[in-house]
DNA sequence: GTCATCATGTAAAAGGTTACATGATTGG
DNA sequence: CCAATCATGTAACCTTTTACATGATGAC
């Protein structure tokens, strides 16, 4: 019930067609929600219908037409309304937790490559992210700290930073993981 | 598609009842897969009719009578087809983060009560895991350091506390960032 | 010319959630 | 007697995934 919402502030932050909707759903917010173009395409029909959010037709010179959309007040409501609901359950699907399980019942040694490959992947989107960090929060030239002068808190701009932060942390972790996972496995590699 | 491998990997570390399964789902296996009975029952009868299953019925005393369910050799060979095959997507659904970047159009302060209480919870997880952690793989009594008489590396064992460890550094983690979060929103609660 | 990218969709199948339903025993 | 726990399920609904489908432009 939450790609309703994901898509809110997705829009919130800057409007767009479904198509790059879906291309943000492969980068940025897809770090932390997955969601095809098909669903988004879907679930943007649906808020059309409701009043949440408004469709403006855009012609392109060149490319097809596109439909941005951006959050009517209803839209803006329904978020609020989320937000003050608490959620719980944060249900996880560690794939790789169930197999690696699942190999002592199997070959253990045969999950290495499967598991240095997850770890690849995590090490490029570290990389991904902290060049995203340095690009778009980078140090700012501030002389004498921080001050007034700084102007007001850009909440916008310090909730995704600690999001991005939250990012790096969890890949930090996982590559850490993922090498005692190598680690435990080698010991029944050469034990075999 | 591996809720079968999930409740497959359960079964050969000790089979049960469908009901027996979904209070795993609820403790050990749960915290990296979640399931509920009703998942639970349908899979497994549909794993009985494809012969990955096999089930005895445990007459039982005072109790209901229970189908105690065993993985057959069909179901063995599913698990290792999986194990072999690589998956990519882990897909993940990450509410909180989707409500901070959220807050930023609503009240950021108002989301304090709620990172305090996902804060409380991975706590508590991280406590429990600790304790099984002490409980299921507490230092043993070793003389001299580990030696060829410790016996084999037991896999089943090793893989599982390899997971666990997963699991307490991710609450790790997971702590650590809330308490970011706070401080993060916590200067826009004096900002107001 | 062919491939990648932009842009939007439909349809079917699989999987997950929520609500309802039953019935026995044990402990307070 | 009432609540909790053990034990198993059905039905309806919603969401997600996978496959198919179309058509244009720009770069090579």
């Amino acid at each position: 019930m939450a790609l309703d919402h994901a898509i809110l502030v997705s829009l919130l932050e800057k409007p767009g067609s479904g198509y790059e909707l879906a291309r943000r759903f492969e980068r940025s917010i897809g770090y932390f929600w997955t969601a095809t173009h098909q669903q988004i395409y879907r679930v943007l029909k649906r808020m059309e219908g409701d009043g949440w959010v408004d469709v403006r037709d855009v012609p392109q010179h060149g490319r097809p037409d596109k439909k941005e959309y951006s959050v009517a007040d209803a839209g803006r409501a329904a978020l609020s309304a989320w937000l003050a609901a608490p959620i719980e359950p944060e249900s996880v699907r560690h794939d790789l937790a169930v197999k690696i399980r699942g190999a002592a019942f199997d070959d253990p040694a045969a999950l290495v490559g499967e598991v240095e490959r997850h770890r690849q992947v995590h090490t490029d989107r570290l990389a991904h992210y902290l060049a995203g960090e340095a690009r778009d929060f980078g140090e700012p030239p501030a002389e004498g700290g921080p001050s007034a002068a700084d102007g007001p808190l850009d909440a916008e701009r310090e909730l995704q930073h600690v999001v991005l932060r939250g990012g790096i942390a969890y890949e930090r972790m996982m590559i850490v993981w993922l090498d005692d996972v190598l680690a435990t496995l080698g010991r029944f590699e050469t034990a075999r």
